[in-house]
RNA sequence: CCACCAGUUCAUA
């Protein structure tokens, strides 16, 4: 089975849907619950999210239990189609079921709220949540800045130093578009500048996009094509 | 010693 099933993932990956689907229907005594989550997964990375639900469904009538794979993959689905309802009925789901490594299914919870528009609940599962990790920092965080709660994420981003988590790359992306969400020039260039000296993170282009964005936003148009022009050519090149 | 059957956060557009 576990080669039918990387068939299929390989198929999906080249947005081949309609073979992948093939192969799956075709599949018999050899389909689990990997082949399930991987048609999903094949319609979900595909922008093909309602179909991912509808196969999902049909899980459930089946009766087939669902794990924290198929969840993890479906919650962004929901993002996609802007579907907190659905959210929600996963979320209940989920608690029901106590699925294994809840850190990723809450974080995967807490990003499906905040990008529907929900940070008050995203806020609530990270509250509630007894271990987080950095990835649940950076999903809240994240949250609150591009709901334009700038001041909040920087908050967050600084009691998540306090706590002796680590911030990586990804954090840092997150909280310099915080800055450029909330219009938070000086605070974006602070932390830009200090990234690799306190934060041990090499500067990668997604940084300077966000600074461009930042210095773009707020107006500052001489200032970011000077930023742009003292790029270092390795960034340019990428 | 280890190589992967699906998996959460990652700017702009």
């Amino acid at each position: 089975a576990a080669v039918q099933n990387s068939l299929m993932v390989t198929y999906t990956r080249c947005g081949e849907l309609e073979i992948a689907r093939h192969l799956f229907d075709e599949m018999s005594c050899e389909r689990n619950v990997i082949s399930w989550g991987s048609m999903i997964a094949g319609y979900a990375h595909n922008q093909r999210a309602s179909e991912a639900f509808e196969l999902f469904r049909e899980m459930q009538k089946r009766r087939l239990k669902m794990n924290w794979v198929i969840v993890t993959t479906l919650l962004p689905a929901c993002s996609y189609l802007a579907a907190i309802k659905q959210g929600k009925e996963i979320h209940s789901q989920i608690v029901k079921a106590d699925l294994v490594p809840d850190v990723m299914v809450w974080n995967a919870l807490i990003d499906m709220y905040a990008k529907c528009g929900n940070v008050d609940n995203a806020r609530q599962v990270f509250d509630r949540m007894s271990k987080r990790d950095v990835v649940s920092w950076n999903a809240v965080i994240g949250g609150y800045g591009t709901n334009g709660y700038g001041e909040v994420a920087l908050g967050l981003f600084k009691e998540m130093q306090q706590e002796g988590i680590v911030p990586d790359h990804i954090t840092l992306i997150h909280v310099l578009s915080a800055c450029s969400h909330a219009g938070l020039v000086e605070e974006g260039w602070q932390i830009f500048n200090s990234l690799s000296e306190t934060f041990d993170v090499r500067p990668r282009v997604e940084h300077y996009a966000c600074m461009v964005d930042l210095l773009g936003r707020a107006g500052h148009l001489d200032e970011a094509e000077q930023f742009i022009h003292n790029m270092p050519k390795e960034i340019e090149a990428s």
